[in-house]
RNA sequence: UCCGCGAUAGCUCAAUGGUAGAGCAUGCGGCUGUUAACCGCAGGGUUGCAGGUUCGAGUCCUGCUCGCGGAGCCA
């Protein structure tokens, strides 16, 4: 975009340190570069903007048309006699999302979207865009989804993104302010980490099969005695045959791992994490969540403590519901519903029967039946977003689940070394972000949460 | 894998078994404060595919394809 001749880049290239980019900007008014998120600092003089037509309506003689240029919009007006003629025509030639720079005085304006608004002085078109898909008007999900790369664009995928982007901000915050090693862990993997989900098997030169990571917790585990606490955060994969709006096969988890924590640290961790994360989308996002028309009276609630019950607490609450569930199942999706519509705020669920959890969970002292397992159920029904336990840290214990659930142990050998060099106690959980950003953000499904979503039956764009 | 629903103009949707339509989008014209602007005119269709019933099928029947929602499974 830039020409390399342009004098503004040439001062910002020779004396960088001593002239701030601002100041550098207001020697080549009116042609310094501002982004709409910026106008209030630049009210009352002139500026040239760059972006893409949102959209434009005519009246005779004066003329409306709507910038986004990714920070926001603004509303630039052109009456006839007052701007130039050349603007004026070229008007007519734009179409939705053609890009286009304009130049003139910035002014508050209530009636324009955004609060600002442009009387244009100068217009130049840089493309005008083919006739644009995606109208003004309503569409179907499955249209939208064909034109993801283009949908980003609108202003509802803008904040769902932007909150996406502010959950990853304050975990990583929480976890980095708290001297937690992010340690990533690997994509190919030779094995199942849990044993139970369907994986995603691909070549791998002459080493036969390599699988894409369900879960980065083993490597986790290997980070936590190495570094005492780590978090691993990636992308996972589930290869399960799943079309509800619960899922995507390729997904995004943050996974703690603490060396010497147990259970109840465990749950301490993620009720913290939990909080903060709640509460700095409620602090930096509100607009966006109000684009969204999200109700944050809920959201406003998750402080600490959250309610801690049991599994058998659990089932208690859904008999007394009427519901028919049998001791020794996993919690269906209306379970988690029913059981979370009972408190106000997130509730963990903990000492889950061992049959229904993996193998790598450490048995209850107290009760060999009950695994050392928390779930994080989300209140109005969104469900499980945290799944975590305490760790089997003893070698003969682990080394009886491997066989018990018929998994190959030559491919757990390096996570057995975990016990047999030094075993200590360690918890940790798996935090799933798009569920997490669902709930924040009120949605229905949990496939406008990721920019390119991976379904059963959706692998493009 | 199972259960339910759906597929009509570029998009969102109408149409008792009887001439396939509206709004938006597109093109042209009008309008000096618009807010998914508005008003007028115009172009735009192998009704998902293949059969069948019928004088006549977008509509009824059979099969198929694709999609959506739910169950199971999961973050």
């Amino acid at each position: 975009m830039h020409s390399p001749f342009d004098p503004c880049e040439i001062v910002w290239y020779i004396v960088p340190v001593f002239i701030p980019f601002r100041s550098c900007h207001s020697k080549v008014s009116p042609m310094s570069r501002v982004y709409i998120e910026d106008l209030h600092l630049h009210v009352g003089q002139p500026v040239t903007l760059r972006g893409w037509l949102y959209n434009k309506r005519s009246s005779g003689k004066i003329r409306f048309l709507v910038m986004r240029d990714g920070t926001g919009l603004v509303q630039g007006v052109m009456a006839k006699g007052t701007a130039p003629e050349e603007a004026f025509n070229d008007f007519d030639a734009l179409t939705q999302e053609s890009s286009f720079e304009m130049t003139g005085v910035v002014r508050q304006e209530k009636r324009a979207p955004g609060g600002y608004e442009m009387d244009v002085a100068g217009l130049k078109i840089l493309m005008v865009a083919h006739e644009y898909p995606i109208t003004p008007k309503e569409h179907g999900i499955d249209f939208l989804m064909d034109r993801r790369h283009l949908w980003l664009r609108s202003s509802r995928q803008h904040a769902i993104l932007r909150v996406r982007h502010q959950v990853i901000r304050s975990i990583r915050e929480f976890f980095d302010s708290r001297g937690f090693l992010l340690l990533d862990a690997p994509i190919f993997t030779p094995a199942a980490c849990e044993g139970t989900s369907t994986l995603f098997e691909t070549k791998y030169f002459d080493l036969g099969s390599a699988y894409l990571t369900q879960s980065g917790q083993l490597y986790g585990e290997a980070g936590a005695m190495a570094f005492g606490k780590v978090y691993v955060f990636g992308p996972t994969f589930r290869a399960e045959k799943s079309k509800t709006r619960r899922h995507l096969t390729e997904f995004w988890m943050v996974e703690p791992e603490v060396a010497f924590n147990d259970l109840n640290d465990n749950m301490d961790l993620a009720e913290e994490m939990l909080e903060h994360v709640v509460q700095s989308a409620l602090k930096y996002r509100m607009p966006e969540l109000e684009t969204l028309g999200r109700n944050t009276a809920m959201l406003a609630n998750v402080k600490r403590p959250l309610p801690r019950i049991t599994y058998d607490e659990a089932v208690e609450i859904l008999h007394k519901n009427g519901i028919a569930f049998e001791w020794g199942n996993d919690l269906g999706g209306t379970d988690e519903t029913v059981v979370s519509q009972q408190f106000d705020r997130p509730v963990m669920v903990h000492r889950y029967p061992a049959q229904v959890k993996a193998f790598y969970m450490k048995r209850d002292p107290q009760n060999a039946k009950l695994a050392l397992a928390v779930d994080v159920l989300a209140p109005e029904g969104y469900g499980e977003i945290i799944g975590g336990s305490q760790r089997e840290d003893d070698l003969d214990a682990l080394l009886g689940r491997i066989k018990e659930h018929n998994l190959p142990q030559e491919a757990f050998e390096w996570y057995l070394d975990l016990r047999r060099y030094g075993s200590v106690p360690h918890a940790g959980f798996g935090l799933g972000i798009e569920r997490t950003v669902s709930w924040i953000c009120g949605l229905d499904h949990l496939r406008e949460t990721i920019p390119f979503p991976r379904m059963i039956y959706r692998l493009t764009p």
